[in-house]
DNA sequence: AAATGAGACAACCGCGCTCTC
DNA sequence: GGAGAGCGCGGTTGTCTCATT
């Protein structure tokens, strides 16, 4: 929840005041007057459902057991060599996204996923000598840690594996739109690498916090839209293609069961790209932004 | 058996976005 | 259009457990 500001908030929410609120480890109590307020009444309205459930919680903190602990959906157990593939790929797709990563392993939530890299695989991957920041050869980067802060007094274990600042996700998604625009943008460094790579945004730019909002809504009349059918399956593609292993631009991908070639390292010689003349650049972004065009999609799979 | 350190992970914190009024 | 509430996210911290000395 946002922190009201001293001048707009005269009286603390209480889910911001922790004066009277339990703190810490819950107990099988809370957990069972949790699960069964849920049950009855549904999820939402967080802020409200401590009082309402009887908890001395503040809301955040029952939202956060409940999404993590006690959901029905939620898997508890060990990671399976499976599913920590997956996470490794994703990971190298999606940065530290990871409520997306969490979003395609059924049944593993965000926070599991982030301690489980944090612990598990990130020394793993130091170990094999790859930089679990970029998932390059750590010998390109003697020192993958010296870019985080220099805060001696830190003691999170968590900080000494991992750089405070991520790199650039090779892959933005808007989970939550309706509606998807497939846009690529062609990273500079990966064309010098003969590489390639796809980026989503929504339409309405991106909606994330954690992303740029990089088209321009008015406009949509231009964009062709794709589904969500299409999105997961360009993402499967690019899970299941060993985009970065080999150093080698992928022959081809399936996108929503067309099988098209991959993107061209020269993306503007891609017949299957189009650039939509309403997109413009947005801050940070150094290369242009393109979609792909279902209209040619389809002449593809028709030829 | 007690002390200590490391690992694992549950929980918290602060920020930013969207929604509602 | 602006303010505030609600929610979700990623980063960080706290605490528990277990192995080692």
């Amino acid at each position: 929840m946002r922190q009201p500001s001293s001048k707009t908030t005269p009286t603390p929410t209480p889910c911001c005041s922790k004066v009277g609120m339990k703190r810490g480890p819950w107990t099988p109590e809370e957990d069972e007057l949790l699960s069964n307020y849920i049950n009855k009444e549904g999820e939402g309205r967080w802020r409200t459902l401590p009082k309402r459930a009887g908890l001395l919680r503040c809301g955040k903190s029952c939202r956060l057991r409940w999404m993590n602990y006690l959901r029905p959906s939620v898997k508890r157990g060990h990671i399976a060599p499976d599913e920590e593939d997956l996470i490794l790929r994703l990971h190298r797709l999606l940065g530290n996204r990871w409520s997306l990563i969490a979003g395609r392993i059924p049944g593993r939530t965000d926070n599991e996923i982030k301690n489980y890299w944090n612990t598990h695989l990130s020394k793993k991957l130091i170990s094999q000598g790859i930089d679990p920041r970029t998932h390059k050869p750590l010998s390109n980067n003697p020192n993958p840690n010296s870019d985080k802060p220099s805060s001696s007094s830190s003691t999170s274990k968590a900080n000494q594996m991992i750089p405070s600042n991520p790199p650039t996700p090779n892959l933005l998604i808007s989970p939550s739109s309706e509606n998807l625009i497939i846009s690529a943008r062609i990273d500079q460094d990966l064309i010098n690498k003969g590489k390639s790579i796809a980026y989503y945004t929504n339409d309405h730019g991106l909606r994330s916090n954690n992303m740029m909002n990089i088209g321009n809504p008015e406009d949509d009349d231009d964009i062709n839209y794709c589904t969500d059918d299409v999105f997961s399956s360009f993402l499967n593609s690019l899970i299941n293609e060993d985009v970065f292993n080999n150093g080698q631009h992928p022959v081809q991908r399936q996108i929503n069961g067309i099988v098209v070639p991959a993107v061209a390292a020269d993306a503007s010689s891609d017949p299957l790209i189009s650039t939509p003349q309403n997109f413009a650049l947005g801050a940070g972004w150094d290369a242009p932004i393109m979609s792909y065009d279902p209209k040619r999609l389809l002449d593809h799979a028709q030829n």
